[in-house]
RNA sequence: GCGCCGGUAGCUCAAUUGGCAGAGCAUUUGACUCUUAAUCAACAGGUUCCGGGUUCAAGUCCCGGCCGGCGCACCA
């Protein structure tokens, strides 16, 4: 779509004059779905006596000669308008209404003769006129660029659009109760940052013109919410929005939004119950079941999910024993062997990370736990206790994608220092995503952080499962697109 | 960033091997006292995404660009 959709006026001029003097208020007091819910019982041609006020759009307009039938939607569903030429005031201009504009509406309930539930309109008022519709009344907008550049009028036109959105909404909600009634505080953490840490990945620069510096959009909230705890607040959680400076898919947007909690003597084990229990908490909140069904294929959200450490799922795969200790050499073959370029940077672990990756991490439908990942792609994860090579970490994978990240927060400053240090080698040798040395968290860490196990959940891929939405954008409602040129 | 596919009326979509750009809905006008995507009749509506090229002739073929979808890369 090069051209912006063009303006249909209207010609109003007739009945309405122009310009449209529309009102202020509207002194509404019914909703479409409470009013089905109290008038169900209503025989066909029966009148309930009650004068209601309803407003919404103007979605459907069947005008026959001296009566008229509409259907209007507001937020909570649709009601059938009944005018006549003899009871409605203003009923010509009633006929001439357009599809999409908004009207309040003063008028009995009463059933049809036919059976439809109405208001009898004994008056109206035009509240705002459509001056564009809503496109096909029955194919609705099927444009994707129409849909995410104007979500506004996708809403009116998809009801699959206002479903999605209005779960996403729901999840949101049941993961935010779910964290307040485990004791945990919400807080807000700074976008801007001067170092942009927490996570791997490539961030925003931006600029703020007084303070004369350069600040980066946060990748992740994670080492403010440690300080956090540093501080004292023992449970602390943020949800929010994130950015990452990195490539556009069905499954990734620049901007996401996180849900990351920390709590204060828990370890990685405490934190998968937790997950369990707010993941699968949640999607039974929003959608009554622990089954779901996604893109054809059910999702058994049950718990206790399975939990498998990482080298045991890769060692399946590969059908030879892998773990962190096996030589470099030997994973990097591996690695070559299913098309995997190998970084001359990557030790074992993250070798042993990448094959998982390669082979094991889109078969993973029902939430799973994957454990004990290597240290050198856990920079801020605390060593296992058995093997120094590897970390209490999980992360949980859901429909063959990342869900969430967790792990026992490494405390001791000084290897802190030194795992920063290593990826602070990794950057120079290239790696644009690789971490920063930041001195601040630090030296938060020397003013002691007690036991602490962490996690962050996508808040975005769970609404993707829960909305059975094939592609990231049907969740957020103005996904990042590139913005049209105005010189074409 | 690379590859494949797509962009035609306000919306949803047609258009044969290159041969007069169409339909439904919406809009406008008219008919109609129980409709349900109401129905019926009529009018109007086009830079076929943009810019070049080939051709007697381009929505269609070629080149470049814009935007989108999907895949890959990236995303621990």
């Amino acid at each position: 779509m090069a051209h912006p959709a063009r303006f249909t006026y209207h010609s109003w001029t007739q009945p309405f004059g122009r310009p449209v003097s529309t009102p202020y208020t509207f002194a509404h007091s019914a909703y479409c779905a409470a009013l089905a819910e109290t008038y169900g019982h209503l025989a066909a041609g029966e009148e309930s006596g009650v004068n209601v006020a309803v407003a919404g759009r103007v979605m459907l307009l069947r005008s026959q000669g001296r009566l008229a039938f509409a259907t209007m939607r507001d937020s909570t569903g649709e009601i059938q308008l009944f005018a006549l030429e003899s009871m409605t005031r203003d009923f010509e201009n009633f006929t001439k209404l357009h599809l999409g504009d908004w009207v309040g509406v003063h008028g009995e309930v009463v059933r049809t003769k036919r059976g439809e539930l109405s208001v009898k309109v004994a008056r109206f008022e035009l509240l705002a006129e459509a001056r564009r519709n809503f496109g096909d009344k029955w194919a609705g907008i099927a444009d994707y660029d129409l849909r995410y550049r104007h979500r506004e009028a996708d809403l009116w036109a998809n009801d699959v659009t206002r479903v999605s959105l209005a779960r996403r909404s729901a999840l949101v909600r049941a993961l935010r109760e779910r964290c307040w009634a485990a004791g945990f505080m919400e807080v807000e953490t700074p976008i801007l940052n001067a170092i942009p840490t927490g996570a791997a990945a490539r961030p925003f620069v931006t600029y703020h013109q007084a303070l004369g510096s350069e600040f980066y959009l946060r990748i992740a909230p994670e080492l403010w919410l440690k300080r956090l705890v540093v501080g004292g607040f023992e449970r602390v959680f943020e949800l929010g929005r994130v950015f990452r400076n990195e490539g556009v898919s069905p499954r990734h947007n620049p901007e996401f939004t996180m849900l990351e909690l920390y709590a204060a003597y828990w370890n990685y084990e405490d934190m998968m119950a937790f997950t369990e229990e707010l993941v699968t908490g949640a999607v039974v909140d929003v959608l009554g079941t622990t089954r779901v069904t996604y893109q054809g294929r059910e999702i058994d959200f049950t718990t206790p999910w399975a939990r498998r450490p990482m080298a045991e799922l890769a060692s399946e795969a590969v059908g030879e024993a892998v773990s962190v200790h096996t030589s470099r050499e030997r994973l990097a073959q591996l690695l070559t062997e299913r098309d995997v370029e190998v970084h001359p940077s990557w030790g074992a672990g993250r070798c042993l990370a990448e094959l998982f990756e390669a082979t094991c991490e889109s078969d993973l439908w029902n939430p799973t736990f994957v454990t004990q990942y290597p240290v050198e792609v856990s920079p801020l994860a605390r060593r296992h206790p058995q093997d120094h090579e590897l970390t209490e970490r999980f992360e949980s994978f859901l429909a063959g994608r990342e869900l969430s990240n967790g792990f026992s927060e490494l405390t001791d400053p000084q290897d802190q220092r030194e795992r920063f240090e290593d990826q602070a080698r990794l950057a120079a040798a290239g790696d644009d995503e690789a971490m920063r040395i930041d001195e601040d968290y630090i030296k938060a860490l020397e003013w002691g952080l007690p036991p602490t196990a962490g996690l962050g959940v996508g808040v975005d891929r769970l609404a993707m499962v829960i909305a059975d939405a094939s592609n990231l954008r049907e969740v957020i409602a103005f996904p990042t697109l590139k913005p049209i040129r105005e010189d074409q």
